[in-house]
DNA sequence: TGTAATTTTTTAAGGGTTAAATTAAATGAG
DNA sequence: CTCATTTAATTTAACCCTTAAAAAATTACA
């Protein structure tokens, strides 16, 4: 369509099975030439070839041969295992909340190396300041390596290209500019992601929910969706996943979000709202102070204790939870549900309401399969989907190359 | 992946070059080899074998070189027209209504050749009846083809791969099995789709709307969404349309829908549910007659006269539509939405209390774009976007053959 | 009739793939 | 210890497709 000249040529088939190669590599692990050639339904020469280019290109490497003779257990010559060169570049995968930055190194295997985490109110930052601040942060790995790319989970929606955040709550408008500007200090690719969308990808993974559909409710500071459907993630229109969070639960009088309209489902079901209700706080206002873990995990030890505003608000929670769900499953068909983050910890106690508000929506039940998971650290999950993510940017980008 | 063996390879390569230089007589019509070499940025030999091939297949073939000069204003060997070969393939794309049987005949340029339409009401009908209800109107056609393709337009949930109804309130349980019987006893492909998807595919063909993102609402018997963003069809999870109709915009206490549930859009904003209550009849009960289109008029004109029950039930339907909207804008963006079919003769009685509805979800305004397309007739619509889903199909076979 | 201008076809070179043949490497029997 | 056997990996030869360039075809015009 544009001016680049597309190729419809041999190279391209080159391309595609370097890619089908590697994506090999990345599904099995460790793999000889031969097996590789099975897998890939390529012929033994080709995998000779492209694999000879792989390895001089430093994108897979000779594994250690230590255990090789186990594996072959008969005759003749040894199969030689591959596998991806764990060195061969560096994703950052990292989550972005209201108050802290979290950033973990992965090597091109897809192992977790590093860690560092930092207390900061990003709303307060502009671009520039953030994207300083991330790059900074690097010096807290424990090895001292140059990422390639960098996947950000924030809260909010983002493009689908990974490129702009369109909105997100905890960012200032000249803080949402930050990705361009770190890709520049970096010199590396810089994605943003909608975080829901991103434990999503990484409970995909998961044994569960490998072959499924099923949707991810962050509970935290905000609430969000991340939806898979047959296997693949739903991608809305633009933003990256489904905004339940901003749903309109109560009309427009209701209780003020932090996108500053009214009556939204985040209004009565983040951990903030849970909190403004559970101190009889003004609906129509935002909360002082920011909720912390604490506060949350207080708020469910009281409603666990009995009736009272915490337990009532927890309700409400699930009311409002149940609501924007009964939405999803007007729009799709009624998917599984994993509850991640903060919040979910009160699943049970929010367990009818939310099964309530489904029966005032459909009158003849849908089946309904809500799982929970126990998983409050929702932020494993955003960096696990988050790499992921900055995986596959990398294969595609050693099998077709720059541009 | 499966069994199937993909090939890589040289073959791949000249598929996708036939579907190239395809597309390029599908876009522009006649051309020469010289100008499809451009056009397509294939080589000029590349160009010569693809064609010669496909004029020996019958897909296309050479013009009638009448005004051959004229286009070739100057000196040389002139131009070759080549143009896709109108008897090549025969689509037949339809629409189902729920008292009514409509099938064109369009040949492989895409020029309708002829019309049949039968009153039948479809919901007493199992499969076979209405496999063979439709094969027998082929013979109302002036000319006598068998169709490669049919692609029919129905109200409700269709799977996206177009070869099952999900739900449909026009057929019965047994009558949704149409699709694979028809294609037993038609020897050709049968594709079924949403018919507010298809009324949007063929307004995206429409100068208005070509670059866009736009929402095509289809009042009549039912309520749908079929939705275009950047240019592209909008597909949902499993459905091909978004089912704005039967979002929850009343409780479970709410007016009765065909689908069974309360409360849906569809329950105030379709025909039927504007009759209902412009005649004051139980909400909870299904109007005992097919409501017609002079019913519909009839109501509109008294809505026209002044304040009353037929005024009063339009704005309900705008409210619901409104409400529908609204969810869907929170969602996606807000998108323009064109109006299709008889209910949106009467927008501008609505007009108010749509954006009253969206107002009050959104205490900050959306942009908003309403269009409002006068054209009533949404037949016509859907089976023009059949009929181009018809012709990308026979394309695709043509390029890269049966499988 | 001959020459110039354009389009279309043919040809030769280059790349990628596969099946088959060849080479490499290890096992184990005699 | 040698050598046939077995399996893995590499090389070879044939094939298909593309492109650029050369050749052929076809028409206009002098």
């Amino acid at each position: 369509m544009s001016k680049t000249k597309e190729v419809y040529l041999s190279d391209d088939v080159r391309k595609q099975n370097r890619f089908r190669i590697i994506s090999q590599f990345r599904v099995h692990g460790k793999k000889s030439r031969t097996e590789i050639s099975k897998l890939a339904d390529l012929s033994a020469g080709t995998v000779t070839n492209v694999s000879t280019m792989l390895l001089n290109e430093g994108i897979i490497q000779v594994c250690d041969q230590d255990a090789s003779h186990a594996s072959s257990s008969s005759h003749g010559r040894p199969r030689v295992q591959l596998e991806l060169n764990p060195g061969y570049k560096y994703v950052v995968a990292g989550s972005l909340t209201f108050n802290s930055i979290s950033l973990s190194l992965f090597d091109y295997l897809g192992e977790k190396i590093s860690t560092v985490q930092e207390k900061v109110t990003l709303e307060k930052m502009d671009g520039d300041e953030i994207a300083e601040f991330i790059l900074a942060m690097l010096k807290g790995f424990d090895v001292e390596v140059a990422p390639s790319i960098f996947v950000l989970g924030v809260q909010g929606l983002t493009k689908n290209n990974g490129k702009e955040i369109l909105w997100s709550p905890i960012l200032s408008e000249s803080g949402m500019k930050f990705a361009e500007r770190l890709s520049q200090i970096s010199n590396a690719e810089v994605t943003v992601a909608n975080d829901s969308a991103m434990i999503a990808r990484s409970l995909s993974k998961d044994k569960t929910y490998a072959d499924g559909t099923f949707g991810a409710v962050l509970m935290s500071y905000g609430i969000g969706l991340g939806l898979y459907i047959d296997g693949q993630p739903f991608q809305g229109a633009k933003s990256s996943a489904s905004e339940l969070g901003h749903i309109s639960f109560k009309g427009g009088d209701g209780a003020l979000c932090r996108c500053k309209k009214h009556g939204c489902v985040e209004a009565y079901a983040s951990d903030y709202a849970i909190w403004r209700r559970a101190k009889g706080l003004d609906p129509h206002a935002l909360p002082e102070r920011p909720v912390t873990s604490e506060d949350i995990a207080q708020i469910i030890e009281e409603a666990r204790e009995g009736e009272g505003p915490a337990r009532q608000a927890i309700r409400e929670a699930g009311r409002a939870i149940g609501f924007g769900l009964a939405i999803m499953f007007g729009l799709f068909d009624a998917f599984p549900v994993v509850f991640v983050g903060r919040g979910a910890q009160a699943l049970d106690l929010m367990d009818d309401e939310i099964r309530q508000a489904l029966n005032d929506h459909f009158r003849f039940h849908k089946q309904l399969d809500i799982n929970f998971t126990k998983e409050s650290d929702a932020l494993v999950h955003v960096e696990n989907g988050s790499s992921i993510v900055g995986l596959e940017w990398l294969d595609q980008q050693a099998a077709f190359g720059k541009t």
